[in-house]
DNA sequence: GCTCTTATTGCAACGAGTTGCGATAACGGC
DNA sequence: GCCGTTATCGCAACTCGTTGCAATAAGAGC
């Protein structure tokens, strides 16, 4: 057995699941979730599309997002929006995180739900709002970025 | 005088201001101070080249988005990421704010620095990161929104 | 294995935004 | 008012992502 072949063992119950719903499972999915169980952390959609062409080169834009769509519909992934506004899929089931992403660096750590009960209770009581954590991406400077600054002027 | 001389008076240190950089006061830079004159709130960037184009039909994206810059460093527009990562320009001195997208309507409203100063000390001790609450959007889902979930379902 | 339904694919075109570059035109100096 | 410097412009090409649509192919039933 090959190690693709175990990675994708890992998301063996993907395709059950999909049949469940009256989805199907295509080679281009499959390779997609290839790629998928050798990500841990964030990665961009146009990553996800440059690693799935390197498994298949035929790979289409479309086809990615689409079916992230779907793995997203089935809480396999979330996706947020980084700096510049770019999406970044969050792979793996870490329930309801934000993020942090520093503007000077481009570093991003994951903001834990704990983090933000404040900010949640605060607008719900105040405004009725329901914030969607996982989609919370806050924007600033990092420790080492302010540093770095600080001793360059 | 025309009510669009007027708008463009309020803006008239603009000019000056643009000149003690060593920077330029040109054509497409008055239709597009002419435009924001008249925004009050939040546009989308391909929104303020439509309405750059009804007064002048030959304006060009990448004209406007730099001039936008520009005005940004200059501290008379901010921007931020609204929903589906669309650019949101905001008019007006009302610094430090954030904002509040509802993912189901649409609607957005404006989120007070001190609605935030929780979060903001909370990771400024935590982590040393600095929050650019300018450019914080919050995602989530209005009170109107899911009252009419709840009625609904 | 064959058929039929319909989910999925890939293409092509589009929308938002950015960037490199040669040509244009502000505007300060004379 | 003309000249030179150089900020700005507009084009063309590109990136990320989305969408409509006709063609393809999963997979359930037989």
């Amino acid at each position: 057995m090959t190690a693709e072949h175990r990675a994708v063992d890992r998301w063996s119950d993907v395709r059950r699941r999909l049949r469940a719903r009256g989805l199907r499972w295509t080679p281009q999915r499959r390779v997609l979730l290839e790629v998928l169980a050798g990500v841990n952390g964030h990665v961009t959609g146009a990553e996800l599309i440059e690693r799935s062409r390197r498994i298949d080169p035929t790979t289409t834009p479309s086809t990615v997002y689409r079916t992230l769509d779907v793995l997203e519909d089935l809480g396999l992934v979330s996706h947020s929006h980084g700096l510049e506004g770019r999406q970044e899929f969050h792979v793996g089931a870490a329930s309801d995180h934000g993020h942090l992403v520093c503007s000077d660096c481009g570093t991003s750590w994951e903001l834990a739900a704990e983090e933000v009960t404040g900010l949640v209770d605060g607008l719900r009581s105040s405004r009725g709002f329901a914030v969607a954590v996982d989609h919370l991406t806050v924007e600033g400077r990092c420790a080492a970025c302010v540093a770095a600054e600080g001793a360059a002027s």
